[in-house]
DNA sequence: AGGTAATGTCCTATTGACAGAACAATAGGA
DNA sequence: TCCTATTGTTCTGTCAATAGGACATTACCT
């Protein structure tokens, strides 16, 4: 099929990963060559290379003949104070993780996740309506609290149509994140549609995130779609906004006249 | 210059800005014509054609030879069922303004500011780190409240460089977004970083945003540099979430194997 | 019936994104 | 010193995105 048509170009793409996996601290003994690279993403060098050449504009990486690529994170070696890295200059005063999604690669390998409940429940009104199916009809629905060594994250509550659902069990859902076992239930995911709201705790979740109830916690509402624009799965999110933060890059693109922005962030990464 | 070198293609673009303005629900009475639309955006037809070809493929809009092309959101004509729209179907279960920032056009059409106190400050250290300017430099600090013809929806404190805010007086900031006095001023606005999470509102943001005491608030931090990479706006806002809510499109982009999602949103636009 | 405005279809040409490859230059270890 | 891994540079193509235009077709209004 070669080149697909793509609303992104690639390089911007591997660039956003990049960037991503740079901010958090990954590469800190080197950034993979661009031969590495290129193989990972299976794409051609000189791609790799503008997502790098841009990375390296942005003061992020330094590109070395000979050397290779290193991070220039203060994260990771030495500080860089300002000199020529304004990107993420204000990193240093947030603890939080930062990010988004319960489902980040990094937050796999750095938390754990307890499985609160799973069962087969018939559909509510305002679930069946979200998930486009009859009321009543048969879902899975799922409740997990995701803690970092520190503590508490999240709570996390899903619903997966029961024809789809099937096979999860306890076990699979506290080991692999629930978009992972949908693809190896067949189902490829395509788009999601999310909000991001803002809740007091009540008292069941102020207990599993270990923190005062009416606390505020960030919201989040996702509907995820598969290839073919059906639902298949409806997610309630609560974070401590201590401990997580939805972060993002707001840029302006292109001139069309009218001021647009948009904003560009990794999201979920599952692999 | 003629074609810039563009990480997202003009008709993804394009295709952004006439959704976001589809579900705010502008083009009630009817969408512009391809040719209309040619010339806002200053793009060729085929371009406008791409763009409106995905609305119609995800039913958003229906296009008609002679008749022109219309809106197909419940919220504007007819009810439309599921039929081929589920895009939006959740649309109806929620009632408050939906998109992002303090100043969508749209926002600034539906909606009134006031200005509670504008005056010039010497900056505290986390405000001078993220301005990255001297501790103790000017400042200019400014709260607003801004408004829907419901009641208070946000609650914005934004700090500026004071040799940028020089000329910024209290009858500016209530007429005009903060970003055109900006450029007004002679900034180029370049990118934005945003931080979203949440926090209970205090006494005086509960009395004026009209809620009680220990409500949870969409709390958003903003840095905007101009295209210098130079920071000119600190903005700290906190909103009603039942009447603002932050929503986006989680689109997975090309097939670079990791399974990397790129968050796609229209935020700020400010004519 | 005729005019107008809209979308649908088809064409040409330019440019950038990308693949694939070769070769040069540099740094560091054996 | 030589070998190897790495980035830097420079090609040759292919294809998609976009600009710009011409013409057909349809719907609605006068």
């Amino acid at each position: 099929m070669s080149v697909a048509a793509m609303p992104i170009t690639k390089y911007h793409q591997i660039y956003l990963v990049l960037r991503e996996q740079l901010v958090e601290g990954r590469f800190s003994n080197g950034v993979p060559g661009e031969v590495a690279l290129m193989h990972e993403f299976g794409v051609a060098r000189v791609t790799v290379r503008r997502a790098l050449e841009q990375l390296a504009a942005e003061g992020l990486i330094s590109r070395e003949p000979g050397r290779g690529t290193r991070s220039l994170l203060p994260s990771d070696n030495l500080a860089l104070s300002a000199s020529n890295a304004p990107a993420f200059s204000e990193k240093g005063q947030r603890a939080g993780l930062t990010g988004l999604l319960e489902n980040l690669v990094s937050m796999s390998q750095q938390t754990s996740v307890k499985v609160l409940e799973v069962e087969s429940v018939s559909a509510s009104a305002s679930i069946a309506e979200a998930l486009q199916i009859q009321p009543g009809a048969t879902v899975q629905k799922a409740i997990r609290v995701r803690s970092t060594k520190e503590g508490p994250l999240s709570h996390i509550t899903t619903y997966v149509p029961g024809d789809i659902a099937r096979r999860f069990g306890r076990r699979e859902l506290a080991k692999k994140p629930i978009l992972v076992l949908l693809e190896e239930a067949g189902v490829t995911v395509g788009r999601a549609q999310q909000t991001i709201s803002a809740r007091l705790a009540d008292v069941q979740v102020a207990q599993h995130l270990d923190i005062a109830v009416g606390s505020a916690l960030l919201a989040v509402r996702r509907l995820i779609f598969d290839n073919k624009e059906r639902p298949i799965q409806w997610l309630h999110g609560l974070y401590r906004p201590d401990r997580y933060e939805y972060e993002m890059q707001l840029s302006r693109v292109g001139s069309i006249d009218a001021k647009v922005w948009v904003s560009q962030d990794l999201s979920a990464k599952f692999n």
